[in-house]
DNA sequence: GAAATAGTCAAGTATACTTGACCAACATTC
DNA sequence: GAATGTTGGTCAAGTATACTTGACTATTTC
């Protein structure tokens, strides 16, 4: 505990260097600001990292609100206001569930200049900037690991 | 445009796998709430992303306000704030800085239960869980990918 | 009919910032 | 070396975000 300076030093920046959990969320935090800022720009979207929170989230039969707020494990009050923006927008709908009076679907808007197409479309360009200067191999490389880290990460019982 | 159904989901299947930008925001958002909470846990300090934000630009030697601020993209007050609180905490401590008069060194505490290494200890754990499930090879590759990404991020003109 | 469920409305809280005003210590200039 | 401008930091107040809890209505399920 009482070591010397150096040690000290060295140490830390040995750690530093390990930190995966740093690493991944500095690069995370860049990469959303530019994808976001991205789409704001290109699209006249007012988009937060909030409400792409809730992308993955949405299928493409359409998602009932509560589920949705499950899922993302918000209340369903803060879920309904993130979907609403993303309803003025113009980015999903929301459209009564035929089985379910009470419910409503959550979906993407298909078409139109705010459609999730063009989102990706958008967010492609940035994955394109980065495939350039990282190279092809990379970029699968990361792109593999990431799949795997995330089925890890949801799935607590998996093993690769 | 106007494409059918079928053809709109299978181009937003394949979007959606391929996109990069949006795994690894999701990747980050759970590790980041895994590590955090731990941290929180065992060392009993309620330390928020905003504050980890901060820690990968503290310099050993100390660092003062507005560089951190400048480098961290935020105004000093902010910074100030953050600081204040880890200085609370008991993570950081600010010094006067010896050459000038008016600043202060801003660096982390080095020895005690809420120290860096104490902290760092922590999140080796949960890397230690990840590569438990991910095997070793899998984190190595992961690791170094997201340290190419980071140097890109972080300097446009990075070429591999 | 009673109880659970899907969603909305309203209000409140914590966070992560911002702008503006200010003081003390430097740095420059005449 | 006094006047002036600049910089480092703090205090205070305000704003936008990302939520939360609580109360309520319309359905559905039992």
């Amino acid at each position: 505990m009482s070591s010397p300076p150096e040690q000290f030093a060295a140490r830390f920046e040995a750690e530093k260097r390990a930190s995966m959990a740093q690493l991944l969320m500095r690069c995370a935090r860049l990469v959303n600001e530019r994808g976001l800022a991205l789409v704001r720009e290109h699209l006249g979207v007012p988009l937060r990292a909030s409400h792409t929170a809730l992308f993955p989230h949405i299928d493409l039969e359409g998602t009932r609100l509560t589920d949705l707020a499950r899922r993302v494990g918000i209340t369903k009050q803060a879920a309904g206001q993130l979907v609403g923006e993303l309803e003025q927008m113009g980015v999903v709908e929301r459209s009564p569930d035929p089985e379910d009076g009470r419910a409503k679907r959550i979906r993407f808007i298909r078409e139109g200049p705010r459609s999730v197409l063009q989102g990706l479309a958008v967010l492609r360009e940035v994955e394109a900037q980065l495939e350039a200067q990282l190279g092809k191999s990379r970029m699968r490389s990361l792109h593999g690991s990431l799949l795997e880290l995330l089925a890890v990460l949801e799935n607590p019982d998996h093993a690769p």
